[in-house]
DNA sequence: TCTCGGCATATCGTATTATCATTAGAAGGG
DNA sequence: CCCTTCTAATGATAATACGATATGCCGAGA
């Protein structure tokens, strides 16, 4: 299991309840807690984690801020049923990376960045004003610089993306492409350092700019489109070559 | 100002905590805390609200595992710059809905459905099984029997579009509903209980339904679309209404 | 005898208070 | 100008009291 370097949380994972609540949601999330089941009473349960009442209590509300759980009185703490989660959540997602199922997830979520990212690329095209477009820019370039070095490219391919979502002006659009970037850092990063150059592959990423910056929304639209299509299937490779290589060791 | 009811929150709203989070986060999108700012110490903050520190710790801690706020021994703790919130989770979503400018959230999120939701019928159309397919007509039959009464259309309708969300299969989907209804219903407790019919339009969620039952992902995609042209367009006129009605008074 | 309804109680989370540890900005001295 | 020390804030623990409510006991009625 690796010891995950999770992506940027939104609560310190300095802190002790931070901590807990890492230890906790990977717990959930491995089954070991599985939803219904009620996890010991904070008495137990904090002398058996070694840290005080409070501290887990304060793990236990991130938890349900986070709609894993859910406390009652006499009752205890319920994990609750998968979908009372917040997927969207960007630790969530991580906790999801973290353990188990991977395939399956990337799964949807190349979907959702499917469905996502061509109509974001549209709207760009129509809306992006100077400083947008520039900032897209920047990152081809960037991208253009990196060259064959596939560590440093991630980065600018990242900002690719995300400058295009925030180029739509959308504020639920951002963030719900930040999610699907992080996620697939990680899937990236999961899949190993043996990264195939076609993923970068740029011409595809100048149609793209090329299309948002000659304001064509239908064209940019179907740039974007194709880009994703050859993205997700080497993604699919990757982590197919990964189970492959897990089941055979 | 409607002193909100707002929807099912992921945290108890009965627990104290729950309140003073509400609060705070109620304050922080009215700007009278701005993101960037700092809010008071531990101490004097909680005799300021009247409750104890480890109760505002609590509050604070759910706000944080939100993107909302951030803490640092000896800094204290800074409202995070609107980019940082986690606008998929329902509660913030809701706390922006229930404070200033609705309007120009409610256009981002139509954004959002129009991108997501025709995709997602034509994702259901080729996957869902009986028992999805079921929920969906069943969904449907429970509008055509609520009829005129419009209080009671809200439940069946909202139950119709996030069925065809479940019915993708795709769980990052489904918590996007979710964000769906909350704005929606939202959106309308805002517009108020004078609902023109036409936005249950019968025969518009007819013809999605006949779509999927076919398996024709095309004809669900579009014939989602307008459906949805459709609604966003009474919602704006309501917000617009309701400015008017505002600004007038 | 079995079922139902009320009532006591043990068991949870909830909330407060007090105290100490840790951190990191700020001030002051070399 | 750098380094040390001070200090004000959150971080963390512990002890204690409270309130709510599932649970189960017990008795009344069928």
């Amino acid at each position: 299991m690796p010891t995950g370097q999770q992506p940027n949380r939104t609560y310190s994972r300095r802190s002790l309840h931070g901590q807990v609540a890492n230890e906790i949601a990977q717990r959930i999330m491995s089954g070991e807690f599985a939803p219904g089941t009620i996890l010991p009473n904070e008495a137990d349960f904090s002398v058996k984690l070694k840290v005080s009442r409070t501290a887990l209590r304060e793990a236990i509300k991130v938890l349900a801020a986070k709609g894993l759980v859910e406390s009652r009185p006499k009752i205890g703490t319920r994990i609750r049923p998968r979908d009372h989660w917040n997927m969207l959540d960007p630790d969530v997602l991580a906790w999801q990376f973290a353990s188990d199922n991977v395939a399956r997830f990337a799964d949807d979520l190349f979907e959702v960045r499917q469905i996502i990212e061509p109509a974001a690329a549209a709207l760009a095209a129509e809306r992006a004003n100077s400083e947008q477009l520039a900032a897209i820019e920047h990152a081809y370039a960037d991208m253009e610089a990196a060259g064959e070095d596939l560590e440093a490219s991630i980065e600018p391919d990242l900002r690719f993306h995300l400058s295009i979502l925030a180029a739509t002006g959308n504020e639920l659009l951002v963030p719900l492409g930040a999610l699907i970037e992080t996620a697939l850092a990680s899937s990236i990063k999961l899949s190993g350092s043996e990264v195939s150059q076609q993923f970068y592959a740029l011409p595809k990423h100048k149609a793209v700019l090329d299309a948002i910056r000659a304001g064509d929304a239908n064209r940019a639209r179907l740039a974007m489109r194709t880009l994703l299509v050859e993205s997700v299937e080497f993604v699919q490779r990757a982590i197919e070559r990964e189970k492959r290589a897990a089941s055979g060791a």
